[in-house]
Parts: C-alpha cells; sequence; structure tokens
RNA sequence: GGGCGAGUGGCGGAAUUGGUAUACGCGCCAGUCUUAGGAACUGGUCCCGCAAGGGUUAAGGGUUCGAGUCCCUUCUCGCCCACCA
C-alpha cells in the first residue's frame, strides 16, 4: 500500500542532531558480537526450515496477524515499514512460542502510478519494474529476520490474483453495484487521472499536490453507499481502536432527519429539502437550492431576473474546489424572483433563492433556511437582510428557586438589562437583602412595547442610571422557570437580554421603598458576574453570547416558541410530531459518496466488460478471466483523458459474447484500491486456480486476528476492504461479515529533527544503511523502543547506539551463566519480567516491554553468576524483538531447536508476590521516612510506621487525628497543628 | 468552525481502579583501563540549598488524608474533517 504524502510542520526548536558514525570494536578476549554474521546464517537456516510456514492442517489454535501489505516503490523499504513489520512480528512470535499456528503473510500491493510513471521516464516495462522492486523488497524484509510465511507471497499484479480481482467486480456488476455514470470528477491535470473525493486533499492531488480540476467524464462508480449503513452499525461488533472508529463514522456521516415538501406557488412543482431540524419548521423565512438543482432551470422563465440568475449560476460553476474552500469564504447567492414557496406548517410564502453553500451532492441538494437556529443561514440573512425568527429558545430551570408545585404559574415576558462601565471593568447588579439575592435589572414587556424601550424604562427605574449606550440584543429569548419569592408565584419567563455599556454616572431620582425595598445597587467585578452568585439562572447563556462579541444562530435544543400549536413542546418531541404533522418522510442520509471505480490508465486491472452496441454492456464470461493486462509500446495517458489501452486496436476490438457482433472493450482499468481490498483472504489459499478461496481455508483461517496499519488507510483502503468484503459475505464467498476482528495503528516515524521524511529533501533513513553499521536486530530493537507505538516520533539516530549496547551486554552476559541457583530476587525479577513483556506485547507497550528486559539486564549485571534457566528465559522473552542474537545465544547454550519453537515461558504467579514490602511513611500527605517490612499486615506495619524515630521526631508529641494505610505500601498519618 | 488526542528533566519517554513523579534509554559530568578515545567499564545527573529542608508534571482553581492521574477555567501543540442542512 502506498503511504499517503502529507504536509508534516517541522516542530520548532528542535535541534537537528548531527550524524555520528559509530565504530564498535571489538572485544578482545571473547568472540565478539558480529550481527553481519549471525543474522544472515540464521535468516538462511530459518529460510531452509521453513520455520515460519504456517500449518493447513495443524490443530492448534489458529492466529493470522496482517499488515498491510507494501506498494515496492523504487525507494525501497521505509522505517515506517520495519515499525508496523516488526510489531507485529513480535506478536505473531510471541504467539507461535505460545504454540498457536500462526499466519503472517506478505504480499506486494504492486498496481499503482509510480510505477507507471517511472515506467514512462525510462521505458521500462511497468512488469519489469515492478519485478525488480519486489525483488528488492523481499531482499530487505528477510534482512530483518521477519518471521512472514513466503510461501504465501501474494501479488495483484498477478493474473492468477487479479482473475480474482476482476471476478469480484463482475459479481458486483452483476448485481447492479458497478455502474456508469456521467460525473464531474476530480482530474488531475498532472498526473491525467481522475481521482476519487478520498484522494483529493484540500482540493490537490494527493499524490503530486497539484491542483485538481473537474472534468465532467463516464466512470465506473461502486455503489458503495448501499453499504452506509451497515459499513457504520457494524462498527459495533468490531474491536478497533476508538479514534478508528469515530474517524470510519465521521467519514461515512450518517445523519437521521426528514425530507419535507416545500410547494412552489402558482406550480404543480414543489421543493423537496432535507432536514435535521423539522423542529425548527416555523422559522423558516426562505429556501435555498443548490445552483445545480434541477428545479432551477426548470423555472428559469418564470423567474423575473433571470438574467442574474443565470449569471450566478455560470459564475458558480466556474468556482473550483479551491475556490470553494478558501478560508473565510463569503457565502453568496441570488433571489429568484418570483417565485415563492410554501412552508407546510403554516402556509408562509417565503422567497426562494439560490446560493452555493447548498450542496447539490448532498441531502435533497435543497435546504430549508431557519437564520435563528442555523449558522450558515444567519450568516447569510444577514448579509441579504432576511428575517430572522426566534422559534426556539433555551430551557432552564432555576437552580436556587426552583418552581414550587403548590403554587400558581404565571408566563411572562422580560427584559433582562447587563449593563458594563469599560471605564471600571464592572458590571452593574442589584443585591436585595431581604431575599438575599443578586440579579441584573429585570422588567416586564408591556403589551406593545419593544425590549429596548422597556430595558430603558426598567434601568432608569430601578437605578436611575439613564447615560448608557445600547449595544446590542443578547440573540433570542431565553426561558426561564423559577419561584418568584417576591411574589410567592411560580413563573415562566421569557428572557431577553440586553447589553448596555455605561457612559456616564449621570443618574435620575429613582423610587426607592415600595416594589425596591432592600434594594442595594452595586457593581461588581467580571469575576463575582458568574451564574451561581446571580439569581439569574439565564446568565450562562447571556455570558456566551456576550464573549462571543456578536450575534449568532442558536443551534441548541431547548422549547418551541411561535410555533403554532406547538408551542411550549420540547425540541426532540417537536421534530417527530411536527414532521408528522406536514407528512415529512424520515430518512437517512449519509456523506460518504460513491466510489469512483475507473482510471485512465494502463498500470492496473482491465474492467472485463465489453461494450456492444446492440447489447451494452456484457461482462466477460468467467471462463474468460483473467482479462490480461496486454503489453504497450507506450504507457502515457492520452490528453484527452483516455486509457493507453484505447490506442491497441486489435486488443480493444471484440465480438461481442452475446450477440457475436462487433464490439469494445472497456478500457478503462481499476484503481489501485481494488487488489488491495480482498488481499487478505488470498493468503489462505494463494494458489487455488478454482476459486478465490476454499471453504476449507476459508473457515480456517478467517477472519484476519489482528490488523495493523496506517492511521491514513482508515477511511480509504480500511472502507473499502470492509464493503467488498460485506459485498462477498451477501454473495456467500465469505462467512463473517467482518474481515478484521481487531484494527491497530502505528504512528509515522518523522526524520530526525520532526519533518516527514521525504526523498526531495533527502533525510530519508535508509534500513540497509542501519542494519549495515548496527545489525537488523538493533533496528528492531530501537524501533519498538523509541517511544509509544501509536504515536508520531522523530527518528534520532545518536539514540541508535543504546539498543546496540543492550545487545552487546546479553551476549557477554553468557559469561555469567552458571548452573547455581540465582537469588530469590532475581527470581521474582525473572518471572515479573516475564509477565510484563508477554502483557505488554499483546497492549503494543513495546517500547516499555524492552524497558522491563533492560532492568532484568541490569540485575543480571550486578550478580557474580546467573542460572542457566534464568539465561534461558531471559532469552525467549527477548526473542521476539531479537531473533537472530537470541538464537545463536540458545544454540551456543547446547539446544537442538530453534528458540522460535521454543515455549513461551510460564511465570509462577506465587512469585510475583512481594515476601518484603517497602513501606512509605507520610505526614499529612508528604513522604517523611521508608522502611522495609516482611508483613503487611496493617496493624503490624501502622505500629512500625508510628514507632519510627524519624516519624516520631516529626510527630513531636501530637497525636494522630487519623492513620491511613495502602496495604503493602503507605501509611499516611493525618496530624494538625503541625 | 467541528471531532479526537497530547503537554512530565537537555532529549525520547515511564508511572492512571488516585498512593515514594522523573523507570528505561540517549546525552552530559567525573573516574578506571588505555599511545589515544567519538570504544568499553564504574559512579553521578529534575531544580534551589553547605546542610536540615523546600520546590517541581503547560498556567490557575477545586475535590481528597493524598492528584501527573479525577473535575472546572485558561493557554499551547498535533492529527483528522471541514458550508454535509
Amino acid at each position: 500500500m502506498k503511504e499517503k504524502s502529507k504536509k508534516i510542520k517541522l516542530k520548532a526548536n528542535k535541534k537537528v542532531a548531527v550524524k555520528k558514525t559509530v565504530k564498535i570494536k571489538p572485544r578482545s578476549s571473547f568472540v565478539a558480537y558480529d550481527p553481519a554474521k549471525i543474522e544472515k546464517k540464521w535468516q538462511k537456516v530459518w529460510d531452509v526450515k521453513k520455520l515460519y510456514a504456517a500449518s493447513d492442517s495443524s490443530k492448534a489454535k489458529k492466529f493470522f496477524p496482517l499488515v498491510e501489505f507494501p506498494f515496492p516503490s523504487g525507494a525501497g523499504l521505509h522505517t515506517g515499514h520495519v515499525r508496523s513489520y516488526a510489531a507485529m512480528d513480535v506478536v505473531a512470535r510471541k504467539h507461535r512460542m505460545m504454540g498457536e499456528n500462526v499466519l503472517y503473510p506478505i504480499g506486494w500491493d504492486a498496481f499503482g502510478l509510480p510505477t507507471e510513471n517511472y515506467a514512462i521516464k525510462t521505458g521500462k516495462q511497468p512488469k519489469l519494474v515492478t519485478k525488480e522492486n519486489t525483488d528488492n523488497f523481499r531482499r530487505q524484509l528477510k534482512m530483518l529476520g521477519l518471521s512472514f510465511d513466503w510461501s504465501r507471497e501474494i501479488n495483484t499484479t498477478d493474473p492468477e490474483y487479479y482473475k480474482w480481482t476482476q471476478w469480484i467486480f463482475l459479481q458486483m456488476y452483476k448485481k447492479g453495484l458497478a455502474y456508469k455514470d456521467k460525473i464531474n470528477i476530480n482530474w488531475c491535470p498532472k498526473d491525467k487521472i481522475g481521482l476519487a473525493n478520498e484522494e483529493v486533499v484540500n482540493g490537490c492531488c494527493e499524490r503530486c499536490g497539484t491542483p485538481v480540476e473537474k472534468r465532467e467524464k463516464e466512470q465506473w462508480m461502486l455503489a458503495i453507499t448501499k453499504y452506509a449503513d451497515r459499513l457504520d452499525k457494524d462498527l459495533d461488533s468490531v474491536n478497533y481502536l476508538e479514534k478508528i472508529k469515530i474517524q470510519q463514522r465521521n467519514w461515512i456521516g450518517r445523519s437521521e432527519g426528514v425530507e419535507l415538501d416545500f410547494s412552489i406557488v402558482d406550480s404543480n412543482k414543489g421543493i423537496k429539502v432535507f432536514t435535521t431540524r423539522a423542529d425548527t419548521l416555523y422559522g423558516v423565512t426562505y429556501a435555498v437550492l443548490a445552483p445545480e438543482h434541477s428545479l432551477v432551470s426548470e423555472m428559469l422563465e418564470k423567474v423575473s431576473n433571470k438574467k442574474e440568475v443565470v449569471a450566478y449560476i455560470a459564475s458558480a460553476k466556474k468556482r473550483d474546489d479551491m475556490d470553494r474552500t478558501a478560508e473565510g469564504k463569503e457565502k453568496t447567492g441570488v433571489e429568484l424572483k418570483g417565485i415563492k414557496a410554501i412552508n407546510p406548517a403554516n402556509n408562509e410564502e417565503v422567497p426562494v433563492w439560490i446560493a452555493d453553500y447548498v450542496l447539490a451532492s448532498y441531502g435533497t441538494g435543497a435546504v430549508m433556511a431557519v437564520p435563528a437556529h442555523d449558522e450558515r443561514d444567519f450568516e447569510f440573512a444577514k448579509k441579504y437582510n432576511l428575517p430572522i425568527r426566534h422559534v426556539i429558545v433555551p430551557s432552564v430551570v432555576d437552580h436556587v428557586n426552583p418552581p414550587r408545585p403548590e403554587k400558581q404559574t404565571k408566563v411572562r415576558k422580560n427584559v433582562h438589562v447587563i449593563v458594563f462601565d469599560p471605564a471600571k471593568n464592572k458590571y452593574l447588579i442589584i443585591r436585595n437583602q431581604k431575599f438575599g439575592w443578586d440579579t441584573v435589572v429585570i422588567g416586564g414587556i408591556e403589551e406593545g412595547e419593544e425590549p429596548l424601550d422597556s430595558a430603558v424604562r426598567e434601568l432608569a427605574e430601578e437605578t436611575g442610571y439613564t447615560d448608557v449606550e445600547f449595544k446590542r440584543i443578547l440573540g433570542g429569548p431565553v426561558r426561564a422557570a423559577y419561584f418568584a419569592k417576591h411574589k410567592d408565584e411560580n413563573r415562566v419567563a421569557f428572557a431577553t437580554a440586553l447589553y448596555f455599556e455605561l457612559k456616564s454616572e449621570k443618574r435620575q431620582a429613582f423610587e426607592e421603598g415600595g416594589e425596591n425595598e432592600g434594594n442595594e445597587i452595586m457593581w461588581i467585578d467580571p469575576a463575582n458576574f458568574v451564574p451561581g452568585k446571580m439569581v439569574n439562572s439565564e446568565l450562562p447563556y447571556w455570558l456566551e453570547r456576550i464573549s462571543l462579541g456578536k450575534d449568532g444562530a442558536y443551534t441548541g435544543g431547548g422549547v418551541l416558541i411561535d410555533s403554532g400549536s406547538f408551542n411550549g413542546t420540547d425540541t426532540e418531541i417537536a421534530k417527530k410530531e411536527i414532521s408528522k404533522f406536514v407528512h415529512g418522510k424520515v430518512i437517512t442520509k449519509y456523506k460518504l459518496r460513491d466510489w469512483v471505480f475507473s482510471r485512465q490508465r494502463y498500470w492496473g486491472e482491465p474492467i472485463p466488460l465489453v461494450n456492444c452496441g446492440k447489447c451494452g454492456y456484457v461482462p466477460l464470461s468467467e471462463k474468460d478471466l483473467p482479462l490480461i493486462l496486454p503489453a504497450v509500446k507506450k504507457y502515457e495517458p492520452t490528453d484527452d483523458g483516455e486509457s493507453p489501452l484505447a490506442a491497441i486496436k486489435s486488443w480493444v476490438n471484440v465480438k461481442c459474447p452475446t450477440c457475436k457482433g462487433p464490439a469494445k472493450r472497456e478500457t478503462d482499468t481499476m484503481p489501485q484500491w481494488a487488489g488491495s481490498s480482498w488481499y487478505y483472504l488470498r493468503y489462505a489459499d494463494p494458489k487455488n486456480k478454482k476459486e478465490l478461496i476454499s471453504s476449507k481455508q476459508l473457515a480456517k483461517w478467517q477472519p484476519v486476528d489482528w490488523y495493523n496499519g496506517g492511521m491514513e488507510h482508515t477511511t480509504l483502503h480500511l472502507l473499502y476492504s470492509r464493503f467488498w468484503h460485506k459485498f462477498l459475505f451477501d454473495i456467500g464467498v465469505v462467512k463473517t461479515k467482518e474481515p478484521y476482528a481487531k484494527r491497530t495503528s502505528h504512528g509515522l516515524i518523522l526524520a530526525e529533527g520532526g519533518a516527514k521524511m521525504s526523498k526531495s529533501v533527502g533525510n530519508v533513513v535508509n534500513p540497509d544503511e542501519i542494519v549495515k553499521l548496527y545489525g537488523a536486530d538493533t533496528l528492531r530493537i530501537y524501533e519498538m523502543f523509541m517511544g509509544p507505538f501509536d504515536q508520531a516520533i522523530a527518528w534520532n539516530s545518536e539514540s541508535m547506539i543504546g539498543p546496540r549496547r543492550f545487545i552487546e551486554r546479553v551476549w557477554n552476559l553468557s559469561r555469567k551463566v552458571k548452573k547455581d541457583e540465582s537469588s530469590k530476587e532475581i527470581d521474582s525479577l525473572v518471572h515479573k519480567t516475564i509477565k510484563k513483556v508477554g502483557d505488554d506485547i499483546e497492549s503494543m507497550g513495546f517500547n516499555t516491554a524492552i524497558s522491563s528486559l533492560m532492568i532484568l539486564l541490569n540485575a543480571f549485571e550486578k550478580e557474580e553468576t546467573i542460572s542457566k534457566g534464568h539465561y534461558q528465559s531471559f532469552l525467549q522473552v527477548l526473542a521476539p524483538f531479537a531473533p537472530h542474537v537470541t538464537e545463536e545465544l540458545w544454540m551456543v547454550q547446547g539446544n537442538k531447536k530453534s528458540i522460535h519453537q521454543a515455549p513461551w515461558p510460564q511465570f509462577d504467579p506465587k512469585k510475583l508476590v512481594a515476601t518484603s514490602f517497602n513501606i512509605v511513611v507520610q505526614i499529612n500527605g508528604k513522604v517523611r521516612a521508608t522502611f522495609v517490612s516482611d508483613s503487611d499486615e496493617e496493624g503490624v506495619v501502622k505500629k512500625y510506621a508510628l514507632l519510627h524515630p524519624v516519624i516520631v521526631k516529626w510527630l513531636s508529641g501530637k497525636a494522630p487525628d487519623r492513620v491511613i494505610y495502602v496495604p503493602g505500601k503507605l501509611v499516611n498519618i493525618v496530624v494538625s497543628g503541625l
């Protein structure tokens, strides 16, 4: 698989370390560790003995770990491959030692553009280039000592392989999942190739970075959208990293909503809109169509500003993707004057607009606009001065004075007057001594009064302040239910907040006593102007709207207002009820688009169809598969976008399989993602000429138990292959709904300094050089040890020496091996290490696994001698990481069978239990003393802790208030007044 | 703008049912051996302090006997998506 090229920013303030060459001098009195010698030697032995071949007949439990097979580029293996492959190799080797029948396969995802581009440049046949590259990759993978089962090697460009890729395509065609459609495709003018949406990054070709153009072209499509629902739902049944599931779900983009009809005045036509917010229907103030919407041209004659509309459509078409995604792009649109649509809820006529913020490709290509409750509609309405109607209000229940069931309830409309004094940075509040609360100025809105007038009136009446500047209304109202102590009644208030700034201290006389009795007018800091300290439970909304600094749509839930008979209904309930009321159709939409499956290129699987003038597209008979990719002289795609295959007349012109009349072959080829969408199946039965996979092999090996790969394939390869698998399930070829039981991903390896490794920058680390310098075992351990497996990490050649020293020390350790028993502490540490390494491998904590092996080695080195048993156990748990050196040392110990066939050592749980305890004594949470206890009994430990001389000194006679004991670990003495 | 994640020595990083922060490795310092050291080995290495002791996990607040770990606020960085109604 091809790694997606991505831009990665340089981490700031990181020095690029100077690369040092390291001389490793042989030791004198001892056979020196020489990886160059032992690694080659053992690789040969393993190869000859077929040590890592999976057994089709074994009765042992099967284990099928999988890594993404590489695209064999001319650049050779990179460090990212090593990271993933070595990690799964560790897992595979451990499971093999656990006695499982392990299938750890590898192959080549060899179709693809880079090979073809290289062929164009050099005139070499892609087939030959592929052969050279795979040979090199194979050599490199073997050099690393990866325990692949080489007898099952597959290659997507092998006709015996792509026969089945073509076969699957034909089945899809027959089921109507493959269809031809004239679409606007993303066209890369440099690569001269159509791209899937997934292959366009920020409007540019993901391979070469050239801005993508739109071109209308007939393309083969695969109807992945028909599987959208299952691709989403079945994620529940697999063990993928959560972030992978989330990314897939986001990409599929399932959303549930309703389709509603807005009929058009004086016409039999209607606008179908899709919405997830049917509850806001009464807030619709206009409707919007995508410029490409078919209704637009149908109604054009009735539009009074036809010229303007036509011009707008033309300009929208010209806009390419770069323009559309440009930062801060302003929404544009134009009204279809003379056209009105009818809101089905209240039969109101609303204007109809066209605008490019509505996408033709999503939903119905038309929306009902609710500016009060949708950000985009809001922005648009502000720009074109369209009305904004609030129909949803947030709903709060007062936490301090909740409504009392026994009291009467009154509904009121309120204003909240929020006055800020910028000179003093303070807010105006009223403190009521009688009831003990703080509040902003509140007043009722009288009949026929504007909120602003009420606010000014109430402010003057209650506080006397008159010289204020009105800034703005803080969005729509908020509904609050509370008990009004001073009136002894429940209130449901719809409060609108108005924000003022104080201009001067000018005040008029105002009424004290009466209603205002006990009121104190105060200015408080913003720090105290917070929810919880104020009686106004709407305050969080006001503060949020103040901090936004501008008005915006309220997109949350709440309660309906101004919505006819639905007033007071909760949003969630209203969605259903309103939709029912206007006969909406409940519907699920997806962001996922159908997969553009054809490529006008040479180096891919030919699409096995024939186009007959009479019969249309006719599939080849299955016995005529594979349809072999013919040899051509020139690989260049043509400028008119036709595949180079179109130029081979003898190949193109055929007889129709159905009517035997003259017909032409389809000349498009399949994308690189085709062969990789099902390759994991073929490993179980790689040489089967009759079937894609036999049912016996299928039952034996499926599904993949653990699939590790790059995060960049989450929305492409992983989704595509799940789709193909589900299709194969539907036609009875496979028996599981999902191909991969578990999916994990590794982090990127960056170049030294944190930049992305790239050939053009020249900062690529070549595994060949590292192996030459340090050996494969060192490279493997380095990559496993460098950091957490799932995180991106920069290469650091300085650190490379650590793992090499580690291996040398293991090598030298063999001199200490005697038959004697080791100490109890060492014995316990060995067992702990066995457990830790085993657990860490399963949870991909490779770095901590190696760290614990280092700790054990350090302990061994402090001993005079170590026992043979302990030494061998150590080699065994190290073996998955460093297979060569451990094999050599294992054989030197006199073993006959390979260490990689030795059983995974067992740990004795009894030996993990400590016999003495390091007890930490704290006073008030601070460590004051430690001691060793041979008991972890609470009474004993506490007694010793309190008698400890240092503790006695610290306590200086004071009696502890409390003594807390954490079994076997810690005593915390709580004393007041120290 | 939305989603996900992260912030711990000079560097990569360890430690989460809350219980001695800085394991392991790199680098650095000193010593041993050596003609020599960019090798190897031994010891040291979070900060302040002669010490006793004090401080420290982006910043601030909270919960707790006890917080890197849990909660809130703020800041910074990375990744993915991005007009999806």
